[in-house]
RNA sequence: GGAGAGAUGGCAGAGUGGUCGAUUGCGGCGGUCUUGAAAACCGUUGAGGGUUAAACCUCCGGGGGUUCGAAUCCCUCUCUCUCCGCCA
């Protein structure tokens, strides 16, 4: 959620940001600082009617000491007609902040200025290949969901039978793929630095609300209604929630926290290609990367988580390709992002493995995630997260990049993981 | 699930109707002393709104009520703790 502040002052900078991503926010940013302002005038005469009601109950307790009860009860006629008064603009005053939160929160993050113009995904800008060509696969190369049952890794039906369609059976070695890849990208994570969390899978309104989920996303979350909790649809919920009410010591900050959770996610109005196999799941494992950091250095960060998630997949040695995200195909929250993308061999596709935002204050301002510096006022700290990496769509471009003849060999650095070095 | 107790500032912990935004201790920050540090002593130290800056207003788990006046009284919700029951 943008600050009210911000846009106050730089109404016009705002609405232009706002046209990059595709939305026309002159209306509603009219009509909230009109909101704005009848607020901070109705606040000022709200706050002086107080004030003085503060000051007669004062001086009724004082003749009440000295004894003068006619006096007092004088007052007291005149400090209940105040109150009336009052309680009225009270009121009024609590609707002028909900219509004007109404409209903040429709208000999408404003992209930062290195965020290309464009509408679609066709309009990402490819900053980032990896060397080589294009692995070219025999012509008897199969996609991943027929590889998983030729190796007896993944069963499918088997999920649907116990849960329903998106919800796999891992197997023997791809079990064991699954637990190899966790624990590798856990490793990694810590070796640069963020600490391990294991955070609960299931999280309550507030925190749903905190990191924009609730209320607008609310249908893409599994919901426990007996207890009013939600399936997390990314480690990004209760991990970046961890710092939630709170105010860092800037000298804290970077705080670096990665997490390995499950993650549910409805996908209501998912079909065709996109949902074949592993491609889109309704519970899939992910390693999550967040950082909370000084304004100053959010954009430095968010390099550095970009070249953090590139290392991974070099190491995976799968070609991908990193993309700025233009305006149009940006989130709700996000100010820049990049989207990794790899290649799958059988698939002839770019399968999206891991996206990495900054959201400067946008979640913190809901998040009331703060940092200060020396005896300053408190100030909104920024968000980033990443992937690194959600399992599903890795496990599929190398099962499918790595099939040869004798069986699908793993990336050498697996090895070590999973005990095994092919699948055959 | 049953019974009881509780929710106050970064933490601990006072405060049961009238300058209480809140005693005190610890912690933090600044200073004195010291070659330096520790100790001791002095000072300072919550958040939000509002203002050019002030003034001023709000906040003692959330919501509502009583009262001229509420951290203090009443209602309600949520959560935490203890004991019992159940249990990985």
């Amino acid at each position: 959620m943008l600050q009210i502040h911000t846009i106050r002052e730089n109404q016009e900078l705002v609405i232009k940001q706002l046209a990059v991503k595709q939305f026309d926010a002159r209306s509603l940013i009219d009509q909230a600082l009109q909101i704005d302002t009848s607020r901070r005038h109705i606040q000022n005469e709200h706050d002086n009617l107080l004030s003085h009601q503060n000051q007669l109950a004062k001086q009724i307790g004082d003749l009440y000491k000295a004894g003068k009860k006619q006096e007092a009860d004088d007052l007291k006629n005149k400090s209940g007609a105040l109150k009336e008064e009052s309680k009225a603009l009270g009121h009024k005053l609590e609707e002028l902040e909900k219509e004007l939160y109404q409209i903040l929160v429709k208000l999408p993050n404003t992209p930062s200025v290195v965020v290309p113009a464009g509408k679609t995904p066709d309009d990402n800008e490819v900053v980032y290949s990896s060397p080589g060509e294009l692995p070219v696969l025999a012509d008897s190369a199969l996609p991943h969901w027929e590889l998983t049952t030729k190796y007896d890794l993944i069963d499918f039906e088997l999920g649907v039978k116990v849960t329903g369609a998106g919800f796999p059976v891992y197997k023997g070695k791809g079990a064991r793929l699954q637990r190899a890849l966790i624990s590798f990208f856990l490793d990694r994570a810590t070796a640069s630095g963020y600490t391990e969390f294991q955070p609960p899978i299931l999280i309550n309104e507030e925190s749903g609300f905190g990191t924009g989920q609730l209320p607008d996303k609310e249908g893409q979350m599994y919901h426990v209604g007996i207890d009013n909790l939600y399936l997390i649809p990314t480690a990004e919920v209760p991990v970046t929630n961890i710092l939630r009410d709170e105010i860092v010591p800037a000298d804290k900050l970077p705080v670096k926290m990665t997490a390995y959770t499950p993650c549910f996610r409805r996908e209501a109005g998912s079909y065709g290609k996109d949902v074949r196999g592993l491609n889109r799941l309704h519970q899939f494992d992910k390693v999550e990367i967040v950082q909370i950091a000084h304004p100053d250095h959010s954009y430095a960060i968010l390099e550095e988580m970009r070249e953090y998630v590139a290392s991974l997949l070099h190491e995976l040695e799968l070609p991908f390709r990193t993309l700025k995200l233009c305006g149009g195909d940006m989130s709700f929250a996000s100010a820049l992002t990049y989207d990794m993308e790899v290649w799958s061999a059988a698939q002839k596709r770019w399968l999206e493995v891991s996206s990495v935002s900054n959201f400067e204050s946008f979640q913190a301002n809901r998040l009331k995630l703060r940092y200060r510096e020396g005896s300053s006022k408190p100030a909104l700290a920024h968000t980033l997260n990443g992937s690194a990496l959600a399992l599903p769509r890795i496990v599929a471009a190398l099962l499918e990049n790595n099939q040869r003849e004798d069986g699908i060999h793993l990336p050498r650095v697996l090895v070590p993981y999973t005990g095994f070095s092919i699948i055959n």
